[in-house]
DNA sequence: ATGGTAAACTGGTTATGACCACATGATAAC
DNA sequence: GTTATCATGTGGTCATAACCAGTTTACCAT
Protein backbone atom coordinates (compact mmCIF):
# COMPACT_ATOMS: atom_id res chain seq x y z
CA UNK A 1 0.00 0.00 0.00
CA UNK A 2 1.39 3.19 -1.04
CA UNK A 3 0.84 6.44 0.95
CA UNK A 4 -0.44 8.36 -2.12
CA UNK A 5 -3.22 5.47 -2.66
CA UNK A 6 -4.57 6.01 0.77
CA UNK A 7 -4.71 10.19 0.04
CA UNK A 8 -5.53 10.09 -3.59
CA UNK A 9 -9.08 11.59 -3.24
CA UNK A 10 -7.60 14.41 -2.00
CA UNK A 11 -6.17 16.84 -4.82
CA UNK A 12 -4.33 18.97 -2.72
CA UNK A 13 -0.12 17.81 -2.21
CA UNK A 14 0.72 20.30 0.46
CA UNK A 15 0.90 18.04 3.25
CA UNK A 16 4.85 16.36 3.07
CA UNK A 17 4.80 12.83 2.52
CA UNK A 18 6.28 12.07 6.10
CA UNK A 19 3.52 13.51 7.87
CA UNK A 20 1.03 11.91 5.66
CA UNK A 21 2.80 8.32 6.56
CA UNK A 22 3.16 9.47 10.24
CA UNK A 23 -0.56 9.58 10.70
CA UNK A 24 -0.99 6.08 8.93
CA UNK A 25 1.19 4.74 11.78
CA UNK A 26 0.03 6.81 13.91
CA UNK A 27 -3.56 5.04 13.24
CA UNK A 28 -2.11 1.49 13.28
CA UNK A 29 -1.00 2.08 16.64
CA UNK A 30 -4.46 3.67 17.45
CA UNK A 31 -6.38 1.11 16.44
CA UNK A 32 -4.07 -1.45 18.42
CA UNK A 33 -2.89 -2.99 14.77
CA UNK A 34 0.38 -2.46 16.98
CA UNK A 35 0.46 -3.52 20.75
CA UNK A 36 2.53 -1.66 23.05
CA UNK A 37 6.08 -2.73 23.55
CA UNK A 38 5.46 -4.68 20.15
CA UNK A 39 8.36 -4.08 17.63
CA UNK A 40 7.26 -2.60 14.41
CA UNK A 41 8.24 -3.51 11.19
CA UNK A 42 11.77 -2.28 10.44
CA UNK A 43 12.99 0.77 8.16
CA UNK A 44 13.88 -0.79 5.21
CA UNK A 45 10.29 -2.80 5.60
CA UNK A 46 8.42 0.12 5.75
CA UNK A 47 10.11 1.69 3.45
CA UNK A 48 9.31 -1.13 0.86
CA UNK A 49 5.46 -1.11 2.27
CA UNK A 50 4.70 2.36 1.38
CA UNK A 51 7.34 2.55 -1.43
CA UNK A 52 8.90 5.25 -0.37
CA UNK A 53 12.90 6.56 0.90
CA UNK A 54 14.15 5.65 3.62
CA UNK A 55 14.99 9.18 4.60
CA UNK A 56 10.61 9.64 4.53
CA UNK A 57 10.48 7.20 6.85
CA UNK A 58 12.77 7.88 9.46
CA UNK A 59 10.93 11.31 9.27
CA UNK A 60 7.63 9.83 9.72
CA UNK A 61 9.23 8.05 13.04
CA UNK A 62 10.55 11.00 14.09
CA UNK A 63 7.02 12.88 14.27
CA UNK A 64 5.93 9.75 16.48
CA UNK A 65 8.79 9.33 18.46
CA UNK A 66 8.27 13.42 19.18
CA UNK A 67 5.05 12.50 20.12
CA UNK A 68 5.52 9.29 22.52
CA UNK A 69 3.63 7.00 20.34
CA UNK A 70 7.39 5.06 19.06
CA UNK A 71 10.29 4.81 20.85
CA UNK A 72 13.71 3.46 19.29
CA UNK A 73 16.19 1.18 20.60
CA UNK A 74 19.73 0.64 18.87
CA UNK A 75 19.96 -2.15 16.99
CA UNK A 76 16.97 -3.59 18.07
CA UNK A 77 14.15 -2.13 16.59
CA UNK A 78 11.46 0.56 16.87
CA UNK A 79 8.57 -0.18 19.69
CA UNK A 80 5.41 0.93 20.40
CA UNK A 81 4.98 2.94 23.78
CA UNK A 82 3.20 1.98 27.06
CA UNK A 83 -0.61 3.73 26.78
CA UNK A 84 0.41 6.03 29.37
CA UNK A 85 3.35 7.43 27.57
CA UNK A 86 1.34 8.11 24.03
CA UNK A 87 0.10 11.54 23.47
CA UNK A 88 0.95 13.08 26.15
CA UNK A 89 3.05 16.02 25.09
CA UNK A 90 4.36 19.47 25.89
CA UNK A 91 2.98 21.60 23.93
CA UNK A 92 2.12 25.57 23.98
CA UNK A 93 -1.50 25.62 24.20
CA UNK A 94 -3.94 28.62 24.39
CA UNK A 95 -6.06 28.15 28.01
CA UNK A 96 -9.34 27.17 25.30
CA UNK A 97 -7.28 24.65 23.70
CA UNK A 98 -6.14 23.34 27.03
CA UNK A 99 -9.80 23.26 28.62
CA UNK A 100 -10.83 21.47 25.41
CA UNK A 101 -8.16 18.43 25.12
CA UNK A 102 -9.32 18.14 29.28
CA UNK A 103 -12.73 17.50 28.34
CA UNK A 104 -14.16 20.37 29.75
CA UNK A 105 -15.76 23.65 28.22
CA UNK A 106 -13.51 26.35 28.68
CA UNK A 107 -15.34 29.75 29.81
CA UNK A 108 -14.36 33.46 30.75
CA UNK A 109 -15.85 36.71 32.59
CA UNK A 110 -13.73 39.88 31.31
CA UNK A 111 -13.12 41.80 34.33
CA UNK A 112 -11.01 44.75 32.45
CA UNK A 113 -9.98 45.24 29.27
CA UNK A 114 -8.07 48.45 28.95
CA UNK A 115 -4.82 50.31 27.71
CA UNK A 116 -2.27 51.29 30.41
CA UNK A 117 1.26 52.29 31.05
CA UNK A 118 2.32 48.40 32.44
CA UNK A 119 4.41 48.50 35.57
CA UNK A 120 8.31 48.36 35.46
CA UNK A 121 9.07 45.25 35.17
CA UNK A 122 6.33 44.00 32.38
CA UNK A 123 7.99 46.95 30.61
CA UNK A 124 11.54 44.81 30.59
CA UNK A 125 9.57 41.50 30.25
CA UNK A 126 8.15 42.54 26.88
CA UNK A 127 11.15 44.93 25.81
CA UNK A 128 8.85 47.86 25.66
CA UNK A 129 10.80 51.13 23.75
CA UNK A 130 9.78 53.90 26.61
CA UNK A 131 8.44 54.50 29.82
CA UNK A 132 5.35 55.75 28.30
CA UNK A 133 4.57 53.03 26.03
CA UNK A 134 1.01 51.20 27.03
CA UNK A 135 0.13 47.85 26.56
CA UNK A 136 -3.27 45.93 26.48
CA UNK A 137 -4.05 44.96 30.14
CA UNK A 138 -6.57 42.37 30.28
CA UNK A 139 -8.42 40.33 33.60
CA UNK A 140 -10.23 37.39 33.17
CA UNK A 141 -11.83 34.92 35.16
CA UNK A 142 -11.58 31.46 33.61
CA UNK A 143 -14.35 29.16 33.56
CA UNK A 144 -14.27 25.33 33.08
CA UNK A 145 -17.94 23.91 32.29
CA UNK A 146 -19.03 27.12 33.75
CA UNK A 147 -16.82 26.74 37.15
CA UNK A 148 -13.99 29.39 38.02
CA UNK A 149 -10.95 27.50 37.22
CA UNK A 150 -8.17 30.59 37.03
CA UNK A 151 -7.66 34.28 37.27
CA UNK A 152 -5.59 34.98 34.73
CA UNK A 153 -3.98 39.03 34.29
CA UNK A 154 -2.43 39.66 30.63
CA UNK A 155 -0.26 42.05 29.10
CA UNK A 156 -0.22 42.62 25.66
CA UNK A 157 2.31 44.29 23.50
CA UNK A 158 0.49 44.99 20.00
CA UNK A 159 0.15 47.74 17.11
CA UNK A 160 -1.68 50.48 18.74
CA UNK A 161 -3.56 51.12 16.04
CA UNK A 162 -5.77 48.03 15.94
CA UNK A 163 -8.34 47.55 18.52
CA UNK A 164 -9.19 44.53 20.63
CA UNK A 165 -12.91 45.11 21.39
CA UNK A 166 -14.75 42.99 24.30
CA UNK A 167 -17.62 42.13 22.07
CA UNK A 168 -15.61 40.07 19.76
CA UNK A 169 -13.15 38.76 23.06
CA UNK A 170 -16.53 37.49 23.62
CA UNK A 171 -17.42 35.97 20.70
CA UNK A 172 -14.27 34.60 19.76
CA UNK A 173 -13.16 33.23 23.03
CA UNK A 174 -9.80 32.57 22.29
CA UNK A 175 -7.32 35.53 22.16
CA UNK A 176 -4.56 33.39 20.83
CA UNK A 177 -7.23 33.07 17.55
CA UNK A 178 -7.69 36.88 17.91
CA UNK A 179 -3.50 37.08 17.85
CA UNK A 180 -3.58 34.97 14.56
CA UNK A 181 -6.77 35.97 12.54
CA UNK A 182 -6.60 40.15 13.14
CA UNK A 183 -2.59 40.66 14.04
CA UNK A 184 -0.58 37.87 11.73
CA UNK A 185 0.63 36.60 14.76
CA UNK A 186 1.10 33.06 15.63
CA UNK A 187 2.02 32.27 19.26
CA UNK A 188 5.39 29.64 18.81
CA UNK A 189 7.42 29.36 21.76
CA UNK A 190 7.23 30.43 25.36
CA UNK A 191 8.93 30.55 28.97
CA UNK A 192 6.56 29.60 31.52
CA UNK A 193 6.90 29.42 35.38
CA UNK A 194 5.11 27.50 37.86
CA UNK A 195 5.01 28.29 41.51
CA UNK A 196 2.57 27.34 44.53
CA UNK A 197 0.99 30.33 46.53
CA UNK A 198 -1.90 31.05 48.38
CA UNK A 199 -5.16 32.79 47.61
CA UNK A 200 -5.50 36.67 48.67
CA UNK A 201 -8.79 37.75 50.17
CA UNK A 202 -9.79 38.92 46.50
CA UNK A 203 -8.74 36.38 44.87
CA UNK A 204 -10.36 33.68 47.06
CA UNK A 205 -14.08 35.65 46.37
CA UNK A 206 -12.95 35.60 42.38
CA UNK A 207 -12.38 31.98 42.19
CA UNK A 208 -14.68 30.98 44.84
CA UNK A 209 -13.07 29.46 47.22
CA UNK A 210 -11.31 30.21 50.86
CA UNK A 211 -8.41 32.79 51.51
CA UNK A 212 -5.38 31.01 52.03
CA UNK A 213 -6.04 27.72 49.85
CA UNK A 214 -3.33 26.37 47.45
CA UNK A 215 -2.80 27.95 43.75
CA UNK A 216 -1.24 26.75 40.93
CA UNK A 217 0.86 29.77 39.78
CA UNK A 218 1.75 30.14 36.42
CA UNK A 219 3.45 33.54 34.65
CA UNK A 220 4.18 32.85 30.91
CA UNK A 221 6.35 35.00 28.29
CA UNK A 222 4.95 34.62 24.88
CA UNK A 223 6.60 35.13 21.82
CA UNK A 224 5.76 35.59 18.25
CA UNK A 225 7.18 33.91 15.04
CA UNK A 226 10.39 36.42 15.12
CA UNK A 227 10.92 35.56 19.42
CA UNK A 228 9.48 39.05 19.98
CA UNK A 229 7.73 39.04 23.24
CA UNK A 230 3.75 39.33 22.56
CA UNK A 231 2.48 38.74 25.83
CA UNK A 232 3.02 37.95 29.54
CA UNK A 233 0.51 36.20 31.48
CA UNK A 234 0.00 34.99 34.65
CA UNK A 235 -2.70 32.70 35.71
CA UNK A 236 -3.77 31.43 39.28
CA UNK A 237 -4.85 28.37 39.06
CA UNK A 238 -7.49 27.07 42.07
CA UNK A 239 -4.94 24.00 43.44
CA UNK A 240 -8.14 21.74 43.58
CA UNK A 241 -9.33 21.87 40.37
CA UNK A 242 -6.19 22.22 38.00
CA UNK A 243 -3.18 19.55 37.35
CA UNK A 244 -0.57 20.27 35.37
CA UNK A 245 1.10 17.40 33.54
CA UNK A 246 4.47 16.73 31.11
CA UNK A 247 6.28 14.16 29.66
CA UNK A 248 10.10 14.53 30.27
CA UNK A 249 12.81 13.07 28.17
CA UNK A 250 16.37 13.01 28.07
CA UNK B 1 37.96 25.76 8.27
CA UNK B 2 36.53 21.73 8.25
CA UNK B 3 34.93 20.47 11.28
CA UNK B 4 37.69 17.27 11.36
CA UNK B 5 40.29 20.12 12.15
CA UNK B 6 39.15 21.25 15.03
CA UNK B 7 38.57 17.97 16.19
CA UNK B 8 41.24 16.37 15.12
CA UNK B 9 43.89 16.20 17.80
CA UNK B 10 40.97 13.74 19.67
CA UNK B 11 41.54 10.37 18.28
CA UNK B 12 37.93 8.90 19.25
CA UNK B 13 35.48 9.33 16.51
CA UNK B 14 32.78 8.06 18.25
CA UNK B 15 30.73 11.50 18.31
CA UNK B 16 28.95 12.20 15.29
CA UNK B 17 29.71 14.74 12.67
CA UNK B 18 26.45 16.78 12.87
CA UNK B 19 26.49 16.72 17.01
CA UNK B 20 30.48 18.25 16.25
CA UNK B 21 29.03 20.85 14.34
CA UNK B 22 25.91 21.79 16.14
CA UNK B 23 28.89 22.56 18.98
CA UNK B 24 30.70 24.71 17.18
CA UNK B 25 27.44 26.24 16.04
CA UNK B 26 26.43 26.98 19.74
CA UNK B 27 30.05 28.47 20.42
CA UNK B 28 29.42 31.15 18.16
CA UNK B 29 26.02 31.95 19.62
CA UNK B 30 27.41 31.83 23.01
CA UNK B 31 31.02 33.71 22.19
CA UNK B 32 28.48 36.64 20.78
CA UNK B 33 30.04 36.00 17.48
CA UNK B 34 26.54 35.80 15.96
CA UNK B 35 24.02 37.85 18.04
CA UNK B 36 20.39 37.62 18.92
CA UNK B 37 17.56 37.94 15.90
CA UNK B 38 21.00 37.92 13.72
CA UNK B 39 20.74 35.37 10.69
CA UNK B 40 23.72 32.67 10.74
CA UNK B 41 24.91 32.12 7.37
CA UNK B 42 22.45 30.02 4.94
CA UNK B 43 22.64 26.02 4.93
CA UNK B 44 24.28 25.94 1.31
CA UNK B 45 26.89 28.39 2.54
CA UNK B 46 27.92 26.47 6.21
CA UNK B 47 27.82 23.34 3.82
CA UNK B 48 30.41 24.61 2.08
CA UNK B 49 32.18 26.47 4.90
CA UNK B 50 32.48 23.04 6.96
CA UNK B 51 32.99 20.64 4.34
CA UNK B 52 30.41 19.05 5.10
CA UNK B 53 26.94 17.71 3.79
CA UNK B 54 23.88 19.98 3.76
CA UNK B 55 22.00 16.95 5.35
CA UNK B 56 24.61 17.10 8.38
CA UNK B 57 24.23 21.05 8.66
CA UNK B 58 20.83 20.68 9.10
CA UNK B 59 20.66 18.37 11.65
CA UNK B 60 23.51 20.03 13.51
CA UNK B 61 20.70 23.45 13.08
CA UNK B 62 18.19 20.61 14.27
CA UNK B 63 19.48 20.48 17.52
CA UNK B 64 20.25 23.70 18.38
CA UNK B 65 16.38 24.26 17.22
CA UNK B 66 15.28 22.23 19.55
CA UNK B 67 17.45 23.62 22.76
CA UNK B 68 15.96 26.70 21.91
CA UNK B 69 19.55 28.26 20.72
CA UNK B 70 18.36 29.13 16.86
CA UNK B 71 14.96 29.20 14.91
CA UNK B 72 14.05 28.82 11.86
CA UNK B 73 11.78 31.23 9.18
CA UNK B 74 11.24 29.55 5.93
CA UNK B 75 12.29 31.35 2.96
CA UNK B 76 14.06 33.68 5.25
CA UNK B 77 16.72 32.40 7.32
CA UNK B 78 17.76 31.08 10.42
CA UNK B 79 18.13 33.38 13.41
CA UNK B 80 19.87 33.19 16.48
CA UNK B 81 17.03 33.45 19.54
CA UNK B 82 17.04 36.06 21.72
CA UNK B 83 18.80 34.67 25.11
CA UNK B 84 15.96 34.17 27.26
CA UNK B 85 14.96 31.44 24.97
CA UNK B 86 18.15 30.09 24.94
CA UNK B 87 19.06 26.81 27.28
CA UNK B 88 15.79 26.88 28.51
CA UNK B 89 14.85 22.97 27.99
CA UNK B 90 12.96 20.85 29.60
CA UNK B 91 14.67 18.00 30.49
CA UNK B 92 13.82 14.66 32.82
CA UNK B 93 16.68 15.71 35.71
CA UNK B 94 17.55 14.05 38.93
CA UNK B 95 16.96 16.31 42.18
CA UNK B 96 21.11 16.47 42.30
CA UNK B 97 21.39 17.76 38.62
CA UNK B 98 17.90 19.99 38.87
CA UNK B 99 20.48 21.70 42.08
CA UNK B 100 23.23 22.37 40.14
CA UNK B 101 21.41 23.45 37.07
CA UNK B 102 20.07 26.18 39.72
CA UNK B 103 23.62 26.71 41.24
CA UNK B 104 22.73 24.89 44.57
CA UNK B 105 24.52 22.18 46.44
CA UNK B 106 21.97 19.54 46.78
CA UNK B 107 21.79 17.18 49.80
CA UNK B 108 19.87 14.72 51.68
CA UNK B 109 18.43 13.79 54.91
CA UNK B 110 17.01 10.11 54.78
CA UNK B 111 13.93 9.24 56.66
CA UNK B 112 13.59 6.00 56.10
CA UNK B 113 14.87 3.26 53.37
CA UNK B 114 12.93 -0.33 53.61
CA UNK B 115 11.00 -2.93 51.19
CA UNK B 116 7.91 -2.62 52.16
CA UNK B 117 4.51 -3.77 49.90
CA UNK B 118 3.11 -0.73 48.49
CA UNK B 119 -0.52 0.84 48.42
CA UNK B 120 -2.43 -0.13 45.69
CA UNK B 121 -2.26 3.12 43.22
CA UNK B 122 1.21 2.71 43.55
CA UNK B 123 1.13 -1.13 42.84
CA UNK B 124 -0.97 -0.10 39.82
CA UNK B 125 1.55 3.07 38.54
CA UNK B 126 4.48 0.45 38.89
CA UNK B 127 2.80 -2.17 36.90
CA UNK B 128 3.28 -5.26 39.91
CA UNK B 129 2.45 -8.51 39.19
CA UNK B 130 0.91 -9.53 42.66
CA UNK B 131 -0.27 -7.83 45.86
CA UNK B 132 2.58 -9.19 47.89
CA UNK B 133 5.12 -7.54 45.74
CA UNK B 134 7.54 -5.44 47.33
CA UNK B 135 9.06 -2.14 46.28
CA UNK B 136 11.90 0.01 47.60
CA UNK B 137 10.82 2.88 49.92
CA UNK B 138 12.74 5.86 50.24
CA UNK B 139 11.50 8.85 52.20
CA UNK B 140 13.96 11.93 52.01
CA UNK B 141 13.98 15.38 52.81
CA UNK B 142 15.92 17.09 50.04
CA UNK B 143 18.57 20.02 50.71
CA UNK B 144 19.34 22.82 48.87
CA UNK B 145 22.78 24.68 50.44
CA UNK B 146 21.92 23.02 53.07
CA UNK B 147 18.30 24.05 54.09
CA UNK B 148 15.19 22.25 53.23
CA UNK B 149 13.68 22.89 49.90
CA UNK B 150 11.17 19.70 49.59
CA UNK B 151 9.95 16.24 50.89
CA UNK B 152 10.71 13.03 48.52
CA UNK B 153 8.98 10.17 48.63
CA UNK B 154 9.81 7.37 46.29
CA UNK B 155 8.59 4.18 45.41
CA UNK B 156 11.18 1.96 43.83
CA UNK B 157 10.60 -1.56 41.66
CA UNK B 158 13.88 -3.04 41.13
CA UNK B 159 15.44 -6.88 40.65
CA UNK B 160 14.36 -8.05 44.69
CA UNK B 161 17.89 -9.54 44.62
CA UNK B 162 19.95 -6.20 44.57
CA UNK B 163 19.88 -3.99 47.49
CA UNK B 164 20.76 -0.41 47.86
CA UNK B 165 22.54 0.58 51.34
CA UNK B 166 22.10 4.10 53.28
CA UNK B 167 25.86 4.28 52.77
CA UNK B 168 26.16 3.87 49.69
CA UNK B 169 22.83 6.71 49.03
CA UNK B 170 24.82 9.12 51.35
CA UNK B 171 27.91 8.50 49.51
CA UNK B 172 26.76 8.94 45.91
CA UNK B 173 23.98 10.72 46.90
CA UNK B 174 21.97 10.78 43.54
CA UNK B 175 19.66 7.65 43.25
CA UNK B 176 19.43 7.82 39.40
CA UNK B 177 23.39 7.50 39.55
CA UNK B 178 22.88 4.49 41.09
CA UNK B 179 20.26 3.00 39.16
CA UNK B 180 22.44 3.66 35.81
CA UNK B 181 25.91 2.16 37.65
CA UNK B 182 24.45 -0.74 39.83
CA UNK B 183 21.16 -1.54 37.66
CA UNK B 184 22.20 -0.25 34.37
CA UNK B 185 18.80 1.12 34.39
CA UNK B 186 18.96 4.58 32.12
CA UNK B 187 15.96 6.98 32.81
CA UNK B 188 14.84 8.10 29.73
CA UNK B 189 11.14 9.23 30.36
CA UNK B 190 8.55 9.92 32.43
CA UNK B 191 5.23 11.86 33.35
CA UNK B 192 4.99 14.70 35.75
CA UNK B 193 2.08 15.85 37.46
CA UNK B 194 2.15 19.17 39.06
CA UNK B 195 -0.11 20.92 41.43
CA UNK B 196 -0.46 23.37 44.28
CA UNK B 197 -1.23 22.26 48.16
CA UNK B 198 -0.64 23.11 51.66
CA UNK B 199 1.88 21.74 54.24
CA UNK B 200 0.44 19.33 56.76
CA UNK B 201 1.73 19.80 60.46
CA UNK B 202 4.25 17.04 59.52
CA UNK B 203 5.54 18.03 56.24
CA UNK B 204 6.16 21.58 57.48
CA UNK B 205 7.90 20.72 60.87
CA UNK B 206 10.22 18.31 58.29
CA UNK B 207 10.33 21.38 55.71
CA UNK B 208 11.27 23.84 58.50
CA UNK B 209 8.21 25.62 57.17
CA UNK B 210 4.90 26.61 59.01
CA UNK B 211 1.40 24.69 58.59
CA UNK B 212 -0.47 25.63 55.46
CA UNK B 213 2.18 27.19 53.77
CA UNK B 214 1.81 26.74 50.24
CA UNK B 215 3.72 23.39 48.23
CA UNK B 216 4.60 23.00 44.67
CA UNK B 217 3.54 19.18 44.36
CA UNK B 218 5.52 17.02 41.66
CA UNK B 219 4.46 13.63 40.85
CA UNK B 220 6.48 11.75 38.72
CA UNK B 221 6.36 8.22 36.97
CA UNK B 222 9.48 7.10 35.47
CA UNK B 223 10.25 4.96 32.94
CA UNK B 224 13.38 2.71 31.81
CA UNK B 225 15.12 2.53 28.13
CA UNK B 226 12.20 -0.36 27.54
CA UNK B 227 9.41 2.14 28.33
CA UNK B 228 8.85 0.26 31.89
CA UNK B 229 7.83 2.05 35.30
CA UNK B 230 10.50 1.91 37.73
CA UNK B 231 10.08 4.96 40.01
CA UNK B 232 7.39 7.04 41.23
CA UNK B 233 8.14 9.71 43.17
CA UNK B 234 6.59 12.55 45.02
CA UNK B 235 7.74 15.91 46.16
CA UNK B 236 6.77 18.58 48.26
CA UNK B 237 9.04 21.53 47.46
CA UNK B 238 8.84 24.29 49.41
CA UNK B 239 6.41 27.23 47.43
CA UNK B 240 8.77 30.19 48.46
CA UNK B 241 12.08 27.91 47.76
CA UNK B 242 11.59 26.19 44.11
CA UNK B 243 9.71 27.31 40.74
CA UNK B 244 9.74 25.16 38.23
CA UNK B 245 11.07 26.53 34.26
CA UNK B 246 9.61 25.18 30.86
CA UNK B 247 9.77 26.49 27.59
CA UNK B 248 7.24 25.77 25.29
CA UNK B 249 6.79 25.53 21.67
CA UNK B 250 4.12 24.44 18.84
C1' DA C 1 6.77 57.02 -9.35
C1' DT C 2 4.15 52.82 -9.42
C1' DG C 3 3.03 48.27 -9.87
C1' DG C 4 3.92 43.88 -11.42
C1' DT C 5 6.87 40.13 -12.45
C1' DA C 6 10.65 37.29 -12.60
C1' DA C 7 15.14 36.03 -10.81
C1' DA C 8 17.74 34.75 -6.88
C1' DC C 9 17.85 33.94 -2.63
C1' DT C 10 16.19 31.26 1.79
C1' DG C 11 14.66 26.80 4.21
C1' DG C 12 11.72 22.15 3.35
C1' DT C 13 11.13 17.62 1.21
C1' DT C 14 12.43 13.40 -1.04
C1' DA C 15 15.37 9.88 -3.37
C1' DT C 16 19.45 6.83 -3.72
C1' DG C 17 23.14 4.74 -1.80
C1' DA C 18 26.85 3.71 1.28
C1' DC C 19 28.77 2.75 5.53
C1' DC C 20 28.88 2.72 10.90
C1' DA C 21 27.34 1.02 15.57
C1' DC C 22 24.86 -1.97 18.30
C1' DA C 23 22.24 -6.42 19.46
C1' DT C 24 21.32 -11.10 18.76
C1' DG C 25 21.45 -15.64 17.49
C1' DA C 26 23.90 -19.19 14.91
C1' DT C 27 28.10 -21.46 14.52
C1' DA C 28 32.72 -22.83 15.26
C1' DA C 29 36.54 -23.67 18.45
C1' DC C 30 37.88 -25.20 22.69
C1' DG D 1 29.06 -27.82 27.88
C1' DT D 2 31.34 -23.30 27.46
C1' DT D 3 33.21 -19.62 25.15
C1' DA D 4 34.62 -16.95 21.25
C1' DT D 5 33.56 -15.48 16.68
C1' DC D 6 30.94 -14.18 12.90
C1' DA D 7 26.84 -13.36 10.04
C1' DT D 8 22.83 -10.86 9.98
C1' DG D 9 19.36 -7.65 11.20
C1' DT D 10 18.39 -3.37 13.46
C1' DG D 11 18.70 1.75 13.89
C1' DG D 12 22.31 5.93 13.19
C1' DT D 13 25.18 8.81 10.23
C1' DC D 14 26.65 10.99 6.07
C1' DA D 15 27.11 12.27 1.03
C1' DT D 16 25.13 13.71 -3.41
C1' DA D 17 21.52 15.47 -5.92
C1' DA D 18 17.20 17.26 -7.34
C1' DC D 19 13.18 19.71 -6.77
C1' DC D 20 9.41 22.27 -3.87
C1' DA D 21 7.85 26.37 -1.31
C1' DG D 22 8.07 30.67 0.78
C1' DT D 23 10.61 35.63 0.77
C1' DT D 24 13.09 39.32 -0.94
C1' DT D 25 15.07 42.04 -4.40
C1' DA D 26 15.92 43.95 -8.72
C1' DC D 27 14.29 45.14 -12.88
C1' DC D 28 11.03 46.20 -16.35
C1' DA D 29 6.74 47.97 -18.24
C1' DT D 30 3.43 51.23 -17.45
Amino acid sequence: MSIDSLDSLNPIRKVPKYYRLANILRSKIEDHEWEPRQAIPAERQLEIVYSTSRITVRKAIDVLVGQGYLYREHGRGTFVSPKKLQKKIVELTSFTEDMQVRGMKPGQIILTLARVIPPKYIRAKLELPSEDSKVIFLERIRLADGKPIGLQISYLNLPPDVKITRKELIKIGSLYTILREKFGIAPTEAEETLEATLASEREAKLLETDTGSPLLFSSRLLFSQDRKPVEFVKVLYRGDRYKYTIRLTR
